[in-house]
DNA sequence: CGTGGCATGTAAACGGTTACATGATTTA
DNA sequence: TAAATCATGTAACCGTTTACATGCCACG
């Protein structure tokens, strides 16, 4: 009766929308949680088949007859039921592992220029990103669906759209510091005090 | 020569400081960059063994007679090398996976009150992790050590807090729509229109 | 008819955590 | 001398990714 996570986001989407295959599943995961939860097909595939052997899922319609052609499944009330209750369970962050922070700590001993450029790559991936939460928000608002979903969406995206330009923000200041801080270096030992923070105009 | 990022992590903090065993690195992991990186010994004692037998690392001092006790390492200038060069590399995310948001994305599918319940006990984890990034900040200032490493430890740690605060914020949000929405659900169907997101006091 | 994309799947490898076993040292 | 904790290590397991194999179908 224990399932890995993977289970859960198949029947959270199956129950948003029915009859999807693995492949459907995996498109579908991509295009709406995909910033913030990835699936294989790995993964996938053998995860249905455990879900529609336990009865969580059935396989529905398009089994057509010959050999392998798509597969689709469909919720049953006992998936719905097991996702409900996985979803009243606490949530658990998994063990953090940030690998741009951990360069940068360990900056000193990089050679110089390395770590800005981390950030530079850091602000493009968030410029990116910023921009595909915006689009999925304004393409939102555009169509204003009613369905119930909506709310529960939007506050995920407010989430990621607020971290991204927090971390937009902290590049900027952070590049400020540490050019300024690679052009003193090279240039005179120490002055008696430095104040690098605070014009970030 | 290919590495897991454990090696790397253990080069890093050989090269702030020398001579530490497996349980001293475990905790100086956990005590620095904890925030955003974890170790387990699982990890750490197979990858010193490797690490020493390719050279990056050597025991050092106390490996006293008696079957087993402390035994420290400390990097060489291979190790050092080795370092740099994984520095200088592109960092790679890892594949986003948040169980929160998760959660979250299919909260229409969860009893009343299920998602207020995870956004507060979210609000409750981040709070308490800006107590401890502003702790740490704070004794930083405290007694300003002149360590090369300081500008980005305080880089680090300035990302960490500006993320959590603009993760708090969005909680306080968060929690007013949600609430506003539930007891508007349970009274009265539909108002002709509703624009739940303009006061964030 | 051939190519490219749709679709399903599997085997192997990997990185990592957990749980456990063991003993040495300190302290009360 | 008993309890706590310092310290090292290993075996088993787990979830996941990667790479690969396969075959169907639509389109040019």
């Amino acid at each position: 009766m224990a399932h890995n996570r993977t289970a859960y986001v198949i029947l959270g989407m199956l129950s948003i929308e029915q009859n999807k295959s693995g492949y459907d599943l995996r498109k579908a995961i991509e295009s709406s949680v995909g910033t913030f939860w990835g699936e294989s097909y790995g993964q996938i595939y053998p995860t249905l088949k455990r879900l529609a052997a336990e009865g969580l899922i059935v396989p529905s319609s398009p089994a057509s007859q010959p050999r392998q052609r798509r597969q689709e499944y469909a919720l049953t009330e006992a998936g719905r039921a097991c996702l409900r209750e996985w979803l009243a369970l606490p949530f658990h962050n998994d063990p953090p592992r940030n690998e741009f922070l951990l360069k940068l700590f360990f900056g000193r001993e990089a050679a110089p220029g390395v770590e800005i450029g981390h950030i530079r790559e850091l602000q493009r991936r968030n410029r990116r990103m910023l921009a595909t939460l915006t689009a999925l928000e304004s393409a939102a608002r555009a169509h204003p669906s009613q369905s119930p979903h909506m709310p529960f969406w939007m506050l995920t995206l407010g989430l990621g759209t607020a971290l991204t330009r927090a971390a937009i923000e902290w590049g900027e200041s952070a590049l400020k510091q540490l050019s300024a801080g690679e052009t003193a270096e090279t240039q005179e030992p120490q002055p008696g005090e430095a104040n690098p923070v605070d014009s970030h105009g």
